[in-house]
DNA sequence: GGAGTTGTTCCGCC
DNA sequence: AGGCGGAACAACTC
C-alpha cells in the first residue's frame, strides 16, 4: 500500500530516529524477503555497520550505511510492495514470534506480521511487518546495489524541482497505454500507485481509461498540477491509512480522510453527486466519476 | 467459497 | 513492436 507520501512519511521519521545507530544483529523467519545476500549471510555482513542516512527513490526505501569513513559505502534497499510496515521500537520474542510488549501505538495486528528484525546499539529494533510477504530487502554495497534494476529502471521523482510540467508532457504524450496505468508505471514515473492515481484523475477530471497519447497539453497540464498538490498534501498529512498503512511509531496516516475517489465507486462524486463507477485494469480497480471525467 | 485488496515483474497472446 | 490480461508472490477481509 505505501505509496510515494507514506513512503516520505517513513524515511523522515527515520532520519530523525536511527542516523548515528549501529546494527547489533538481525532476526528473521522469511528467508525469501531477503533478496541479497543469502538471508544466512546477511547478519554477518551488516553487523557493526553504522546508520547515516535514509533516503527515498520511489517507494525504496534507502537506507546507507558505513564503516567510518565513506558514509554512503553500503545501502538497505527496502520495498515495503502491498502490506509492508518498517516499525520502530522494542519488541519480545513470545513463542518465537517477536510481540510488542506495550498496550499502546502498536498493540495492533501489525506487528504479529513481523518477519524481520534489526537489532540496534540502543537496545531497539527496526522490524519489517508485512502480512502478504510481497516486502523485499536488499543489501550489498552501495554502488552495486545502486546499479540494480530497482533504482536504475524508474522514472524520475514528481516532486523534484526539475521535475516540470515540460518533463512530464514529453514523458506522458508517447504513451499509447491508458493514462491510469500510465501513471503507476514506476518505469515512467516514480512513487505513484493505485490509490493516488485515482486521486489524481478525479481532481484533473480526465477518464483513467484515455490513451495517454490523446491527452491534450492543458489536460496534461492539469494532471501534472493534480499529481504535485495530491502528493504534497498526502505527504503534509502523513500519508493514507486505507487500509493498514502505520508510520515507523505505529501512528496511521491522515489523508484517508480526504479521499475523494479511491474506493468510492457506488458513492456520490463529491463534486456533482452523480454515482461513481468502478473498472478492472490489469487486475486493479479505478474508481471515478463518469459525468466529471469524460471518455472522448 | 469466491472475490477483492495496496506493488511490481514477467509471460504469453494478439 | 508493443499493448494487454493474467499470473505470481501470499494471506487476509468481506
Amino acid at each position: 500500500m505505501p505509496e510515494l507520501p507514506e513512503v516520505q512519511t517513513i524515511v523522515d521519521d527515520l532520519n530523525k530516529r536511527i542516523v548515528g545507530r549501529k546494527v547489533a544483529g538481525v532476526w528473521y523467519d522469511w528467508p525469501k524477503t531477503i533478496k541479497k545476500p543469502k538471508a544466512t549471510d546477511l547478519e554477518k555482513e551488516i553487523r557493526g555497520l553504522k546508520i547515516e542516512e535514509i533516503k527515498r527513490r520511489g517507494k525504496n526505501i534507502l537506507i546507507y550505511l558505513s564503516k567510518g569513513v565513506d558514509k554512503s559505502a553500503y545501502l538497505l534497499l527496502i520495498h515495503l510492495k502491498m502490506t509492508g510496515h518498517l516499525l520502530y521500537g522494542n519488541w519480545q520474542m513470545k513463542n518465537n514470534k517477536p510481540v510488542f510488549p506495550g498496550k499502546g501505538f502498536l498493540s495492533e495486528k501489525v506487528n504479529s506480521y513481523i518477519h524481520l528484525i534489526f537489532y540496534l546499539d540502543n537496545g531497539l529494533e527496526l522490524a519489517l511487518s508485512d502480512l502478504r510477504k510481497f516486502a523485499k530487502v536488499i543489501f550489498g554495497p552501495a554502488e552495486e546495489i545502486e546499479k540494480l534494476g530497482e533504482l536504475h529502471k524508474i522514472g524520475p521523482e514528481p516532486l523534484n524541482q526539475s521535475f516540470k510540467v515540460g518533463k512530464f508532457i514529453s514523458l506522458i504524450s508517447p504513451q499509447r497505454r491508458k493514462i491510469k496505468q500510465v501513471l503507476m508505471d514506476p518505469k515512467v514515473i516514480a512513487g505513484i500507485g493505485n490509490i493516488y492515481s485515482d486521486e489524481i484523475l478525479w481532481q484533473a477530471k480526465i477518464h483513467p481509461l484515455r490513451s495517454a497519447n490523446s491527452l491534450k497539453p492543458e489536460e496534461l497540464e492539469k494532471i501534472y498540477k493534480s499529481i504535485r498538490q495530491i502528493l504534497e498534501k498526502a505527504l503534509k498529512l502523513r500519508g493514507t491509512s486505507v487500509s493498514d498503512f502505520r508510520d515507523p511509531l505505529g501512528k496511521p496516516g491522515l489523508y484517508g480522510k480526504k479521499l475523494l475517489a479511491y474506493r468510492r465507486g457506488g458513492e456520490p462524486c463529491l463534486r456533482c453527486g452523480v454515482k461513481m463507477k468502478r473498472l478492472k485494469m490489469g487486475g486493479r480497480s479505478s474508481c471515478y466519476c463518469s459525468r466529471c471525467q469524460i471518455l472522448k
